[in-house]
RNA sequence: GCCGCGUUCGUCUAAGGGUUAGGACACCACCCUUUCACGGUGGUGAUACGGGUUCGAAUCCCGUACGCGGUACCA
């Protein structure tokens, strides 16, 4: 019987979350979710100094507003937890010091400035940034290097010390990456990391493995930044004698920054003028706010989907994908190797494709909530949904609501009289006039019927339709944009309408 | 420097030995619309370079270039 797939997503609690973190916990989610299989959250708190308050809250909430919910993490338990590294620090330990007995790692009682002073005296213009690695290990002050009593002592007397991998001299570590097919790496050529910090804490390379061992994770996704340290991981799960357990791998490819390359950052986002965090981010230490997509205006369905876009499609030229055919239809091989260049443009535009596909309904208390917090005061609930109608298709993201329906819920302030005095006359004057009273007069009220009276009353004055059209835009939307006239006016109703053109007459 | 990974229109990508190299975003033009959008039609625009292999290469192989990632007691 096959294992039952589990996967998990694990950032470190250091900030914001980032367009890449996403896409990484979309295609967990989908394999797991594609797979029945179980979607894991852990996080990855072992630098303290690293540490923000709220960023684990903030991830969590990110994953729920995506809807991509982990069946384990945290904030919900599960039968492998603690499900914090800082949590779990005294199980690692264990096997760090197992990994010394069996001779795979060495204690390393080197301070800072001696590992500094080492890297200033081995490097050299062909070799800027010497490793601790086989060729000076033997020159530092570790357990390879000090006799059996002299490490004894030194670690009763507790000095500080780190456990370090010894990384084989001569040997290659290969493995197969479901991205990539068959990677590997000579080892000698990777330094002895550093697997247990001196603070007791692991250091990434000892927990993502101890850790994907316990918690039975069976496929690992993660970035494509990870494949050099990837043969550090795959001893490891060796020397554990875990090898028969080791997850699948996957390097995803890079995000990259769309102007340029590079990896995208939250600095490309503020610079370029687009978000980069999947919602609001406010840096508890400077206070600092970095508006997210949520806030912007995107649909967490057009987040979803963009993101899913970004490095995978499904062979077809279908680009607009609901979550659950995302679930369905998601394949690993169809997963780029490079990396993709971030296009806010095509961005906007999965989200316009949104707005228009999904109902009203759907987004109605998200688009309440944008409308009242810029001060319109909405009451009546149908009237709302009739205004959102009736503006969807020309909104790009939620937030440009208010800009395109604001004229049906509140009398325009501002009208651009520009666009309509140049032509205006006395003539024109008494048309408006006299539509006003008939509009007044007309016992039921519906767009198409004043459509029509009002051209034939144009007709009957004398002057042609069109020079009047819009005049009466002006006059109830305040700008050259909007729905039809007529349309507008029906929703308004009689007397608003006639309000509104009175109240123009006034400034012309 | 070293190691690893990558490279099709400006961008996201399709095409896994035989296509006028297809689609989408953006851009341009026209149509629709007595507004602005939506929508429709059309257009500009790409296989990094050099060698092989083959009747035939974007596709397979080898180099080169370029880019990115890593080279921390950060993840």
């Amino acid at each position: 019987m096959a294992k039952k797939v589990r996967v998990r997503f694990a950032p470190s609690p250091t900030g914001g979350l980032h367009l890449g973190g996403v896409r990484t916990v979309l295609y967990n989610y989908l394999f797991a979710r594609q797979q029945g299989g179980d979607f894991v959250l852990r996080i990855e708190d072992t630098d303290q100094s690293r540490f923000v308050p709220g960023a684990e809250e903030y991830i969590i909430n990110c994953l729920t507003w995506c809807g991509l919910k982990p069946d384990e993490g945290p904030h919900v338990g599960g039968e492998y937890g603690p499900y914090r590294q800082s949590e779990r620090k005294s199980i690692y330990r264990q096997y760090a010091e197992h990994l010394v007995q069996t001779g795979h790692a060495y204690y390393a009682f080197d301070r800072p400035e001696e590992l500094e002073s080492m890297r200033e005296r081995f490097k050299t213009p062909e070799n800027p940034s010497p490793q601790y690695d086989h060729k000076v290990r033997l020159e530092m002050r570790n357990s390879c290097s000090l006799t059996f009593e002299e490490t004894e002592t030194l670690l009763e007397d507790g000095v500080p010390h780190v456990i370090r991998i010894r990384m084989p001299e001569n040997e290659t570590v290969s493995f197969t990456d479901m991205i990539r097919g068959e990677v590997s790496f000579h080892t000698g050529l990777v330094d002895d990391k550093v697997l247990l910090k001196a603070d007791g804490m692991p250091t990434y390379h000892l927990a993502v493995v101890v850790d994907d061992y316990l918690m039975k994770i069976t496929h690992a996704f993660r970035g494509e930044e990870w494949l050099p340290s990837a043969p550090v991981h795959v001893l490891l799960w060796k020397y554990l004698g875990w090898e028969s357990d080791m997850p699948q791998w996957a390097h995803l490819p890079l995000i990259l920054k769309p102007d340029g390359n590079g990896k995208l950052s939250k600095r490309d986002g503020d610079r370029l003028g687009f978000p980069v965090f999947a919602m609001n981010w406010k840096d508890p230490k400077t206070n600092d706010l970095t508006t997210g997509f949520r806030e912007l205006g995107f649909l967490p369905e057009a987040f979803v989907n963009l993101l899913a876009m970004l490095g995978w499609n499904d062979g077809t030229a279908q680009e607009l994908f609901t979550l659950e055919e995302l679930v369905e239809k998601f394949s690993i091989d169809r997963v780029h190797k490079g990396g993709a260049k971030f296009d806010y443009e095509k961005a906007k535009w999965f989200n316009h494709e949104w707005i228009k596909k999904l109902p009203v309904a759907h987004y109605r208390d998200q688009v309440k909530t944008i409308l009242e917090s810029k001060g319109i005061v909405i009451t009546d609930e149908a009237f709302l949904d009739k205004a959102l109608h009736m503006v969807k298709d020309r909104c790009t993201l939620l937030t440009d609501f208010y800009e395109q329906s604001k004229f049906l819920f509140e009398t325009p302030q501002q009208l651009d009289l520009e666009a309509v005095k140049p032509k205006w006359n006395a003539d024109k004057k008494a048309f408006f006039e006299a539509a006003a009273s008939a509009m007044m007069a007309s016992a039921d009220w519906k767009g198409a019927d004043q459509e029509a009276a009002f051209k034939a009353l144009a007709t009957e004055k004398n002057i042609k339709p069109g020079e009047l059209m819009m005049p009466l835009r002006i006059m109830l939307v305040g700008g050259k944009f909007g729905p039809g006239v007529f349309d507008i006016a029906e929703l308004i109703g009689k007397e608003e309408t006639v309000k509104r053109i009175h109240a123009a007459l006034q400034q012309l």
